[in-house]
DNA sequence: CCCAATTTAATTTTGTGCAATTTAATTGCG
DNA sequence: CGCAATTAAATTGCACAAAATTAAATTGGG
């Protein structure tokens, strides 16, 4: 490419993935109201309703976030009591975060949102898929290139 | 796809799209620092670079952000004297936005960037235009189905 | 065993994003 | 023409992100 055109905001792979990161997330934003869930909140509520119970350590990893921004957030889910958060006896330092009564129910609306998600995207199941694989992969591509 | 696999984070599109975002911008952190820039300041930066001048609601058009966003940015980028600001005359609801000589200047160091991004991210050159390519596609996409 | 280094969270600061409101200017219908 | 509806920006409030700092608990080498 020449450099003049590299420099042009189209031309941008940032510029591509952030546009579309928003566009996705402005997708799930009607499914997100009825359960009263931000973004981030719920892709912390994903995490507990797969394990129940973690560290917010194991957070951070499995969310690729810090506790510069997940203690506000865990904050915010325990006040509407969703989460409780408890320090681990073996290890004061970490905090256990558990999901309430609350908590688990709300997987069972929230399980409903994945499906009507790809209806109204317009995609096929396929090119769902084919996508989820293709980000997967870039991901991991450039994680490489961060920690080289 | 199963209903309890389709809860789990690393099958939801929101999250491998948001990780990979966040990613890509790690990725640019240590270029735009050289440019004493953030990534949204970069992305004006661009849109003036090609243009030269226009309105905060062209801006927002090209960016698909609202001057609740770009207000503020361009604030800072006129207290670095890389922009200016001038009501258009012929509507004074409207407001110019142009590149000071600083700014203009800045492009000759950006125009760098493009380049030693793609080698740093590992991808070919083939690989990041088809990368490139897919998403604007699926941004395209997805914006249709926000809008309907 | 002891203290320096490490680990885990919380906090602070800065800069977005986005929804909602406000203000000023312009447009267009009756 | 006159005023209601529309448009363009700025502002306000809330919730992230990321870097840097702080504080408390744990670990490990001499």
């Amino acid at each position: 490419m020449e450099k003049d055109e590299a420099i042009k905001l189209n031309n941008q792979l940032c510029f591509s993935i952030y546009s579309l990161s928003r566009e996705i997330n402005k997708l799930y934003r009607p499914f997100l109201e009825e359960l009263n869930l931000t973004y981030t909140q719920y892709l912390v509520m994903l995490v507990l309703w797969e394990k129940e119970s973690c560290t917010m350590k194991e957070l951070g990893d499995s969310l690729f976030l810090d506790s510069g921004t997940l203690s506000p957030v865990l904050k915010r889910l325990t006040e509407r009591a969703l989460t409780y958060r408890k320090r681990d006896p073996d290890d004061e330092r970490r905090v256990l975060i558990s999901l309430t009564e609350e908590g688990k129910q709300l997987k069972e609306t929230a399980a409903e949102i994945p499906g009507r998600l790809i209806k109204k995207s317009g995609l096929t199941e396929e090119e769902f898929s084919r996508t989820l694989f293709d980000f997967t992969n870039l991901l991991q591509h450039i994680q490489q290139a961060n920690t080289e």
